[in-house]
DNA sequence: AAATCGTGGAC
DNA sequence: TGTCCAAGATT
Protein backbone atom coordinates (compact mmCIF):
# COMPACT_ATOMS: atom_id res chain seq x y z
CA UNK A 1 0.00 0.00 0.00
CA UNK A 2 1.60 3.37 -0.75
CA UNK A 3 1.84 6.29 1.86
CA UNK A 4 -0.43 8.46 0.61
CA UNK A 5 -3.32 5.59 0.24
CA UNK A 6 -2.41 4.60 3.80
CA UNK A 7 -2.83 8.84 4.95
CA UNK A 8 -6.19 9.16 3.51
CA UNK A 9 -7.40 5.41 5.22
CA UNK A 10 -5.98 6.94 8.91
CA UNK A 11 -7.81 10.27 8.21
CA UNK A 12 -10.85 9.37 9.96
CA UNK A 13 -12.62 13.01 10.04
CA UNK A 14 -15.30 12.13 13.12
CA UNK A 15 -17.44 14.28 15.17
CA UNK A 16 -16.39 15.09 18.72
CA UNK A 17 -18.48 14.64 21.58
CA UNK A 18 -20.35 17.73 21.73
CA UNK A 19 -21.13 17.55 18.11
CA UNK A 20 -22.24 14.17 17.91
CA UNK A 21 -24.79 14.73 21.40
CA UNK A 22 -25.63 18.09 19.49
CA UNK A 23 -26.29 15.94 15.92
CA UNK A 24 -28.62 13.23 17.77
CA UNK A 25 -30.44 16.30 19.31
CA UNK A 26 -31.58 18.18 15.79
CA UNK A 27 -32.21 14.79 14.32
CA UNK A 28 -34.78 13.54 16.78
CA UNK A 29 -35.78 16.40 17.04
CA UNK A 30 -36.28 17.00 13.32
CA UNK A 31 -37.71 13.50 13.32
CA UNK A 32 -40.39 13.59 15.80
CA UNK A 33 -42.06 16.13 13.29
CA UNK A 34 -41.74 15.27 9.99
CA UNK A 35 -41.31 11.41 10.05
CA UNK A 36 -43.77 10.20 7.08
CA UNK A 37 -46.84 8.29 8.46
CA UNK A 38 -46.15 5.02 7.56
CA UNK A 39 -47.80 1.66 7.41
CA UNK A 40 -45.32 -0.05 9.53
CA UNK A 41 -44.50 2.98 12.00
CA UNK A 42 -45.76 2.96 15.36
CA UNK A 43 -45.94 -1.31 14.98
CA UNK A 44 -45.58 -3.47 18.05
CA UNK A 45 -44.93 -7.06 16.69
CA UNK A 46 -41.47 -7.87 15.22
CA UNK A 47 -42.24 -9.88 12.55
CA UNK A 48 -44.13 -7.07 10.48
CA UNK A 49 -40.91 -5.47 11.44
CA UNK A 50 -39.09 -7.99 10.04
CA UNK A 51 -41.13 -7.95 6.70
CA UNK A 52 -41.13 -4.64 6.32
CA UNK A 53 -37.56 -4.42 6.22
CA UNK A 54 -37.10 -7.54 3.48
CA UNK A 55 -39.79 -5.98 1.24
CA UNK A 56 -37.67 -2.43 1.58
CA UNK A 57 -34.41 -3.95 0.66
CA UNK A 58 -33.55 -2.03 -2.49
CA UNK A 59 -37.52 -1.42 -2.79
CA UNK A 60 -39.38 1.57 -3.11
CA UNK A 61 -41.39 2.94 -0.03
CA UNK A 62 -44.45 3.38 -2.62
CA UNK A 63 -43.94 -0.17 -3.82
CA UNK A 64 -43.73 -1.55 -0.38
CA UNK A 65 -46.76 -0.02 0.88
CA UNK A 66 -48.97 -1.32 -2.30
CA UNK A 67 -48.03 -4.82 -0.85
CA UNK A 68 -47.07 -4.50 3.00
CA UNK A 69 -51.01 -4.77 4.12
CA UNK A 70 -51.54 -8.03 1.79
CA UNK A 71 -49.07 -9.93 2.80
CA UNK A 72 -49.62 -9.29 6.30
CA UNK A 73 -53.68 -9.77 5.67
CA UNK A 74 -52.45 -13.17 4.11
CA UNK A 75 -49.77 -14.33 6.34
CA UNK A 76 -50.98 -12.62 9.90
CA UNK A 77 -47.76 -14.55 12.10
CA UNK A 78 -44.70 -16.39 11.41
CA UNK A 79 -46.18 -19.77 11.61
CA UNK A 80 -49.05 -18.96 8.78
CA UNK A 81 -46.13 -17.86 6.68
CA UNK A 82 -44.38 -20.43 7.24
CA UNK A 83 -46.75 -23.07 7.23
CA UNK A 84 -48.04 -21.29 3.54
CA UNK A 85 -47.03 -23.62 -0.17
CA UNK A 86 -43.65 -21.09 -1.57
CA UNK A 87 -45.86 -20.20 -4.40
CA UNK A 88 -48.50 -18.56 -2.13
CA UNK A 89 -46.02 -16.26 -0.93
CA UNK A 90 -44.48 -15.73 -4.36
CA UNK A 91 -48.19 -14.56 -5.86
CA UNK A 92 -48.41 -12.21 -2.85
CA UNK A 93 -44.74 -10.89 -3.65
CA UNK A 94 -45.85 -10.59 -7.41
CA UNK A 95 -44.71 -7.03 -8.46
CA UNK A 96 -42.13 -6.62 -5.72
CA UNK A 97 -39.05 -7.98 -7.69
CA UNK A 98 -36.17 -9.52 -5.79
CA UNK A 99 -38.09 -12.79 -5.43
CA UNK A 100 -35.11 -14.46 -3.64
CA UNK A 101 -36.33 -12.10 -0.81
CA UNK A 102 -39.32 -13.63 -0.67
CA UNK A 103 -38.18 -17.35 -0.94
CA UNK A 104 -35.92 -16.68 1.89
CA UNK A 105 -38.51 -14.35 4.12
CA UNK A 106 -40.40 -17.72 3.58
CA UNK A 107 -37.70 -20.16 4.36
CA UNK A 108 -36.48 -18.69 7.39
CA UNK A 109 -39.79 -18.47 8.48
CA UNK A 110 -39.94 -21.74 8.76
CA UNK A 111 -36.60 -22.52 10.61
CA UNK A 112 -38.23 -19.89 13.14
CA UNK A 113 -41.27 -21.81 13.68
CA UNK A 114 -39.73 -25.23 13.90
CA UNK A 115 -36.55 -24.41 15.47
CA UNK A 116 -37.37 -21.61 17.47
CA UNK A 117 -40.99 -21.89 18.63
CA UNK A 118 -42.12 -19.57 16.36
CA UNK A 119 -40.62 -16.67 18.52
CA UNK A 120 -38.41 -14.31 16.30
CA UNK A 121 -34.47 -13.92 18.05
CA UNK A 122 -34.17 -10.63 19.93
CA UNK A 123 -30.26 -9.55 18.85
CA UNK A 124 -28.55 -8.12 15.72
CA UNK A 125 -26.10 -11.45 16.22
CA UNK A 126 -28.74 -13.95 16.13
CA UNK A 127 -31.12 -12.30 13.31
CA UNK A 128 -27.92 -12.23 11.16
CA UNK A 129 -28.24 -16.00 11.30
CA UNK A 130 -31.79 -16.02 8.91
CA UNK A 131 -31.88 -16.13 5.50
CA UNK A 132 -32.16 -13.12 3.62
CA UNK A 133 -31.23 -11.33 6.82
CA UNK A 134 -27.98 -9.09 6.31
CA UNK A 135 -25.65 -6.57 8.05
CA UNK A 136 -28.71 -4.07 7.43
CA UNK A 137 -31.59 -6.14 8.04
CA UNK A 138 -30.18 -7.56 11.34
CA UNK A 139 -29.49 -4.01 12.87
CA UNK A 140 -32.75 -2.51 11.60
CA UNK A 141 -34.58 -5.51 13.02
CA UNK A 142 -33.01 -5.34 16.30
CA UNK A 143 -33.00 -1.46 16.68
CA UNK A 144 -37.02 -1.07 15.56
CA UNK A 145 -38.34 -4.16 17.10
CA UNK A 146 -36.09 -4.60 20.07
CA UNK A 147 -34.34 -1.20 21.09
CA UNK A 148 -30.37 -2.24 20.05
CA UNK A 149 -27.97 0.00 19.96
CA UNK A 150 -26.63 -0.46 16.50
CA UNK A 151 -25.93 1.45 13.84
CA UNK A 152 -27.83 1.05 10.36
CA UNK A 153 -25.77 1.44 6.62
CA UNK A 154 -27.83 1.39 4.16
CA UNK A 155 -28.12 3.95 0.83
CA UNK A 156 -29.58 6.66 2.69
CA UNK A 157 -27.54 6.67 5.56
CA UNK A 158 -24.20 6.25 3.46
CA UNK A 159 -25.19 9.28 1.75
CA UNK A 160 -26.11 11.61 4.71
CA UNK A 161 -22.64 10.33 6.00
CA UNK A 162 -20.61 10.96 3.07
CA UNK A 163 -21.99 14.17 3.10
CA UNK A 164 -22.15 15.14 6.62
CA UNK A 165 -17.88 14.48 7.18
CA UNK A 166 -16.81 15.90 3.19
CA UNK A 167 -16.29 11.98 1.70
CA UNK A 168 -16.44 10.77 -1.90
CA UNK A 169 -18.56 7.76 -2.28
CA UNK A 170 -15.85 4.51 -2.17
CA UNK A 171 -17.35 1.53 -3.16
CA UNK A 172 -13.90 -0.44 -1.36
CA UNK A 173 -13.85 -2.42 2.30
CA UNK A 174 -11.90 0.81 3.89
CA UNK A 175 -14.86 3.17 2.37
CA UNK A 176 -17.67 1.01 3.81
CA UNK A 177 -15.67 0.86 6.95
CA UNK A 178 -15.86 4.63 7.30
CA UNK A 179 -18.89 4.99 6.69
CA UNK A 180 -19.93 1.72 9.44
CA UNK A 181 -17.63 3.53 12.37
CA UNK A 182 -19.47 6.94 11.69
CA UNK A 183 -23.17 5.58 11.55
CA UNK A 184 -21.65 3.88 14.89
CA UNK A 185 -20.52 6.99 16.49
CA UNK A 186 -23.73 9.03 16.06
CA UNK A 187 -26.01 6.35 17.33
CA UNK A 188 -27.71 7.05 20.68
CA UNK A 189 -27.83 4.03 23.90
CA UNK A 190 -30.22 2.21 24.13
CA UNK A 191 -33.24 3.51 25.58
CA UNK A 192 -36.48 2.01 25.24
CA UNK A 193 -40.03 3.28 27.36
CA UNK A 194 -43.69 3.79 26.79
CA UNK A 195 -44.86 7.22 28.29
CA UNK A 196 -49.06 7.05 28.41
CA UNK A 197 -50.83 10.33 29.75
CA UNK A 198 -54.02 8.96 31.09
CA UNK A 199 -55.58 11.89 31.28
CA UNK A 200 -54.81 13.43 27.09
CA UNK A 201 -54.89 9.82 26.55
CA UNK A 202 -51.39 10.66 24.96
CA UNK A 203 -48.88 7.44 24.59
CA UNK A 204 -45.76 7.61 22.95
CA UNK A 205 -43.34 4.80 22.12
CA UNK A 206 -39.75 5.73 22.58
CA UNK A 207 -36.99 3.82 21.45
CA UNK A 208 -33.78 6.04 20.98
CA UNK A 209 -31.54 3.87 18.81
CA UNK A 210 -34.67 3.07 16.58
CA UNK A 211 -35.93 6.07 16.01
CA UNK A 212 -32.41 7.39 15.31
CA UNK A 213 -31.65 5.00 12.65
CA UNK A 214 -35.26 5.57 11.12
CA UNK A 215 -34.32 9.17 11.16
CA UNK A 216 -31.25 8.81 9.73
CA UNK A 217 -32.77 7.28 6.99
CA UNK A 218 -35.73 9.37 6.73
CA UNK A 219 -33.81 12.41 6.31
CA UNK A 220 -31.59 10.71 3.27
CA UNK A 221 -34.85 9.48 1.88
CA UNK A 222 -36.95 13.13 2.24
CA UNK A 223 -33.77 15.54 2.70
CA UNK A 224 -30.30 14.74 1.46
CA UNK A 225 -31.34 14.00 -1.89
CA UNK A 226 -28.82 12.41 -4.20
CA UNK A 227 -29.32 14.95 -6.81
CA UNK A 228 -31.05 17.79 -5.45
CA UNK A 229 -30.35 17.93 -1.28
CA UNK A 230 -33.02 20.26 0.06
CA UNK A 231 -30.06 21.50 2.49
CA UNK A 232 -31.79 24.72 3.53
CA UNK A 233 -34.17 22.23 5.27
CA UNK A 234 -32.07 19.85 6.92
CA UNK A 235 -31.78 19.80 10.90
CA UNK A 236 -28.05 19.37 10.90
CA UNK A 237 -27.34 22.06 7.79
CA UNK A 238 -25.02 23.34 10.13
CA UNK A 239 -23.04 20.37 11.31
CA UNK A 240 -22.51 19.06 7.82
CA UNK A 241 -18.88 19.47 5.34
CA UNK A 242 -20.43 19.75 1.97
CA UNK A 243 -23.60 21.29 2.15
CA UNK A 244 -25.14 19.40 -1.04
CA UNK A 245 -21.73 18.02 -2.78
CA UNK A 246 -21.90 14.23 -3.19
CA UNK A 247 -18.86 12.58 -5.44
CA UNK A 248 -20.68 9.80 -6.64
CA UNK A 249 -18.90 6.65 -8.55
CA UNK A 250 -19.67 6.17 -12.40
CA UNK A 251 -22.55 3.94 -12.61
CA UNK A 252 -23.36 0.95 -15.66
CA UNK A 253 -24.81 1.37 -18.85
CA UNK A 254 -28.26 1.48 -19.84
CA UNK A 255 -29.58 -0.64 -22.43
CA UNK A 256 -32.87 -1.26 -24.50
CA UNK A 257 -34.05 -4.06 -26.21
CA UNK A 258 -37.70 -4.66 -27.73
CA UNK A 259 -39.71 -7.91 -26.93
CA UNK A 260 -43.19 -8.88 -27.75
CA UNK A 261 -45.42 -11.12 -25.76
CA UNK A 262 -49.09 -12.94 -26.43
CA UNK A 263 -51.81 -12.39 -24.70
CA UNK A 264 -54.52 -15.18 -25.80
CA UNK A 265 -57.46 -15.68 -24.01
CA UNK A 266 -60.47 -18.09 -24.04
CA UNK A 267 -63.74 -19.02 -23.28
CA UNK A 268 -64.87 -21.94 -20.69
CA UNK A 269 -68.28 -21.67 -19.83
CA UNK A 270 -68.56 -18.25 -18.28
CA UNK A 271 -65.25 -18.34 -17.19
CA UNK A 272 -62.48 -16.97 -18.92
CA UNK A 273 -59.20 -18.58 -19.36
CA UNK A 274 -55.95 -17.38 -20.03
CA UNK A 275 -52.71 -18.79 -21.24
CA UNK A 276 -49.57 -18.75 -19.01
CA UNK A 277 -45.96 -19.61 -19.49
CA UNK A 278 -44.57 -21.33 -16.49
CA UNK A 279 -40.51 -20.32 -16.56
CA UNK A 280 -37.91 -23.02 -15.90
CA UNK A 281 -36.73 -24.01 -12.29
CA UNK A 282 -33.40 -23.43 -14.02
CA UNK A 283 -33.87 -19.89 -15.16
CA UNK A 284 -31.85 -17.21 -13.32
CA UNK A 285 -34.28 -14.97 -13.41
CA UNK A 286 -37.89 -15.36 -11.74
CA UNK A 287 -37.75 -19.19 -11.76
CA UNK A 288 -41.18 -21.10 -11.41
CA UNK A 289 -42.70 -17.84 -12.06
CA UNK A 290 -45.85 -17.40 -14.47
CA UNK A 291 -45.88 -14.70 -17.74
CA UNK A 292 -47.66 -14.35 -20.88
CA UNK A 293 -45.79 -15.77 -23.60
CA UNK A 294 -42.98 -14.33 -24.98
CA UNK A 295 -42.72 -14.07 -28.88
CA UNK A 296 -39.94 -13.65 -30.90
CA UNK A 297 -39.49 -10.25 -32.51
CA UNK A 298 -39.67 -11.44 -35.91
CA UNK A 299 -42.77 -13.04 -35.48
CA UNK A 300 -44.37 -10.04 -34.72
CA UNK A 301 -42.54 -7.66 -37.45
CA UNK A 302 -45.33 -4.99 -38.72
CA UNK A 303 -47.43 -6.14 -36.74
CA UNK A 304 -49.71 -3.53 -34.50
CA UNK A 305 -49.80 -4.58 -31.44
CA UNK A 306 -52.21 -4.11 -28.01
CA UNK A 307 -50.45 -2.78 -25.78
CA UNK A 308 -46.93 -0.92 -25.69
CA UNK A 309 -45.44 -0.21 -22.35
CA UNK A 310 -42.04 0.05 -20.51
CA UNK A 311 -40.40 -2.56 -18.44
CA UNK A 312 -37.59 -1.82 -16.96
CA UNK A 313 -34.97 -4.75 -15.65
CA UNK A 314 -31.75 -3.72 -13.94
CA UNK A 315 -29.83 -2.03 -16.56
CA UNK A 316 -32.52 -2.75 -20.02
CA UNK A 317 -35.13 -0.99 -20.66
CA UNK A 318 -37.56 -3.20 -22.31
CA UNK A 319 -39.67 -2.00 -24.43
CA UNK A 320 -42.70 -4.29 -24.98
CA UNK A 321 -45.67 -4.97 -26.74
CA UNK A 322 -48.49 -7.51 -26.39
CA UNK A 323 -49.92 -8.89 -29.07
CA UNK A 324 -53.70 -10.86 -29.28
CA UNK A 325 -54.11 -14.13 -29.90
CA UNK A 326 -54.14 -13.59 -33.79
CA UNK A 327 -54.08 -16.45 -36.52
CA UNK A 328 -50.57 -18.35 -36.75
CA UNK A 329 -49.15 -16.38 -33.76
CA UNK A 330 -49.88 -19.31 -31.27
CA UNK A 331 -47.59 -21.43 -33.52
CA UNK A 332 -44.52 -19.10 -33.46
CA UNK A 333 -44.08 -19.80 -29.77
CA UNK A 334 -40.89 -21.29 -28.98
CA UNK A 335 -41.74 -23.46 -25.69
CA UNK A 336 -42.35 -26.82 -24.66
CA UNK A 337 -46.30 -27.68 -24.49
CA UNK A 338 -45.89 -28.85 -20.87
CA UNK A 339 -44.61 -25.00 -19.31
CA UNK A 340 -47.97 -23.99 -21.06
CA UNK A 341 -51.63 -24.11 -19.02
CA UNK A 342 -54.42 -22.45 -19.31
CA UNK A 343 -55.69 -20.76 -16.26
CA UNK A 344 -59.00 -18.60 -14.76
CA UNK A 345 -58.78 -14.96 -14.95
CA UNK A 346 -60.54 -15.63 -11.87
CA UNK A 347 -57.28 -17.42 -10.17
CA UNK A 348 -54.57 -14.87 -11.10
CA UNK A 349 -54.17 -13.22 -7.76
CA UNK A 350 -53.60 -16.76 -6.45
CA UNK A 351 -50.61 -17.20 -8.85
CA UNK A 352 -47.10 -16.29 -8.82
CA UNK A 353 -47.13 -13.70 -11.64
CA UNK A 354 -43.70 -11.89 -13.14
CA UNK A 355 -44.36 -8.37 -12.47
CA UNK A 356 -44.49 -7.57 -16.25
CA UNK A 357 -47.27 -9.83 -16.98
CA UNK A 358 -48.34 -8.70 -13.65
CA UNK A 359 -48.66 -4.97 -15.00
CA UNK A 360 -50.13 -5.96 -18.44
CA UNK A 361 -53.10 -7.66 -16.93
CA UNK A 362 -53.84 -4.67 -14.88
CA UNK A 363 -53.35 -2.51 -17.52
CA UNK A 364 -55.88 -4.59 -19.88
CA UNK A 365 -58.26 -4.76 -17.29
CA UNK A 366 -58.02 -8.60 -16.84
CA UNK A 367 -57.52 -8.72 -13.44
CA UNK A 368 -59.17 -6.01 -10.60
CA UNK A 369 -56.66 -2.87 -10.25
CA UNK A 370 -56.22 -3.51 -6.89
CA UNK A 371 -52.13 -5.18 -5.84
C1' DA B 1 -14.60 -8.48 -5.27
C1' DA B 2 -17.82 -8.11 -8.46
C1' DA B 3 -21.92 -9.80 -10.55
C1' DT B 4 -26.57 -10.86 -10.02
C1' DC B 5 -31.22 -10.39 -8.78
C1' DG B 6 -36.83 -6.68 -10.40
C1' DT B 7 -39.32 -2.82 -10.59
C1' DG B 8 -41.14 1.75 -11.55
C1' DG B 9 -41.08 6.78 -10.54
C1' DA B 10 -39.03 10.91 -11.81
C1' DC B 11 -36.97 13.71 -15.00
C1' DT C 1 -36.76 2.88 -27.02
C1' DG C 2 -32.42 7.70 -22.04
C1' DT C 3 -30.71 7.69 -17.18
C1' DC C 4 -30.70 7.22 -12.35
C1' DC C 5 -31.39 4.55 -8.50
C1' DA C 6 -34.18 2.75 -3.83
C1' DA C 7 -34.71 0.82 3.99
C1' DG C 8 -29.34 -5.13 0.29
C1' DA C 9 -28.22 -10.14 0.34
C1' DT C 10 -25.89 -13.78 -1.70
C1' DT C 11 -22.41 -16.17 -4.09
Amino acid sequence: MDVAFAEIVEDKVRLDDRQTRRFRRLLSGWYRVHARKLPWRGNVDPYRTWVSEIMLQQTRVAAVIEHYSVFLEKFPTVVALALAPEADVLAVWSGLGYYRRARMLHKAAQFVTKELGGVLPRTSEELRTLPGIGEYTCAAIASIAFGESIAVVDGNVERVILRLMGRPEDATAAGKTYVREIAASLVPAKRVSLRIDEASDFHAKINASGDHNQAMMELGATICLPKAPLCLNCPVYALCLTRGEHRTLPRGKQTSRPAAYLLALRKDGTATEILLERRPDEASLMAGMFEIPPLPMDAVEGMEPMLRLRHAITNTNYYVQVFGDLPGLRSSLVVAEQDLSWVRTSKLTEIPLTGLTRKVLKRLGVIAVKV
